[in-house]
DNA sequence: CAAGGCATGTGATTTCAATCACATGGTGCT
DNA sequence: AGCACCATGTGATTGAAATCACATGCCTTG
């Protein structure tokens, strides 16, 4: 069992736009919530439950989703170290959007919503880098309306995603286009309003045109260009 | 011409998030930027460009969308009164997400964005405001993915513009479901990720099934339940 | 190793909506 | 009034993807 390190001494803490607020408001940061651990698969809110708290992934990666009555799920983001889920929801006063629940072990400081507005009115600079952590927030939910909505087809939408990827997992070596698929052909689906046969063709389709290729959960993509026309 | 109205005796002042700050704060706030009037179709941004300001609709109705490269659009919604157009950019320090573009006379105040930015970092009330307007803004935006992934049909996305049109536009007494339609079906296409005839022929449907009514531009939602079982 | 469970691959069929093509209807202009 | 222009209505055809159904492959676990 690790030592229940505080705030300040995170090493995590400058990688993160909210966690690298300045030592002052830290210092008065850290006292609040409490640490909680979860295993993989657990429910950390759902979706429409009145936003008591908003929690502070500090490792591990969460699974933001959507369900319709009909039982289809929209899966939004998988989300990383540093991000703080229920922020939006905390401070538009209104229920969480999302169903949020760990694909693996996380540890999480979980703080009473009124508590973290207390703090937020009393640091300035922390409700800035909130301002600025939601405005990241929905610059991803746009990306998502984008992807979801312009492609005319299906493999438009499931190009784009792996574009999203490749991108985001790129290291400082731009050219490779290499990633990890971590989700499942079903999960992916979900990502891009289609079905679990279909992405499965389309994967297929798309390493058979030799513009990505696929081993194991490696995924690499070859031909950028050409998915970026397919994702239009 | 009408005079040049400050801020702090705006009419709107107390129904907007933003426009809600403190006295203190709003007479900093009122000598920044500049009032800008546009006409009825004039583009205020566009996708893409550079983030220099931010624009506080203080009149009139904006019209927010993205393109692809093929020509197809996506309306994201449409602006009103209150709403500060480019703040989330602003904040992320990221181009505009959206083209806005005005759908009629519109009165905007423009600040450039570093004024912006550290008029915030003084005022923390503001800044506070700034990031439940996001917080508005994420949701809204979040709306939309769910609106436009999770419904399995075209009749189904339609179906919930349409309910978010009755419900926006409400008044206190939340039973008439009448709201006005001031989009062409060419744009309620783009707001549903479908097609004009498409569109025409699920409005027509709806209407004899006599879910809706549509007289001229008022239309009514007759049956709020049926529809919500179709856009799940 | 056997066996069950889950992920993936693939064919056949059906349904939905995009597309193309054209008719109708209203509004504004001159 | 007459014309042009745009929004709307509607049929016919086509194409893409959902659905259904089943095979294969892989991993876990008793």
């Amino acid at each position: 069992m690790e030592r229940n390190q505080g705030c300040l001494d995170c090493p995590a803490r400058g990688k993160h736009l909210f966690c690298g607020m300045e030592d002052a408001s830290l210092t008065k940061f850290d006292p609040l919530g409490t640490i909680v651990q979860f295993g993989g698969g657990g429910v950390i809110f759902r979706e429409g439950d009145n936003c008591g708290s908003v929690h502070v992934l500090c490792s591990g990666r969460v699974k933001l989703s959507a369900t319709s009555r009909e039982g289809r799920t929209l899966i939004l983001k998988i989300a990383r170290a540093g991000e703080v889920l229920g922020l939006s929801a905390a401070l538009a006063n209104q229920p969480y959007e999302v169903t949020a629940e760990t694909v693996e072990p996380c540890r999480l400081k979980t703080i009473r919503r009124q508590a973290l507005l207390d703090f937020l009115d009393r640091n300035p600079d922390a409700s800035m880098r909130a301002a600025r952590a939601v405005a990241q927030e929905y610059k991803a939910a746009f990306a998502e309306v984008r992807r979801l909505a312009l492609p005319a087809t299906a493999s438009g939408r499931v190009a784009g995603l792996l574009l999203e990827w490749s991108r985001e997992q790129a290291p400082a070596n731009s050219q490779s286009g290499r990633c990890v698929m971590t989700l499942t052909h079903e999960e992916i689906a979900s990502m891009t309003a289609t079905t679990r046969e279909t992405v499965t063709r389309v994967l297929g389709q798309l390493r058979r045109d030799q513009l990505i290729q696929i081993r194991g959960a490696a995924l690499t993509v070859l031909q950028p260009q050409a998915l970026e026309r397919l994702a239009v």
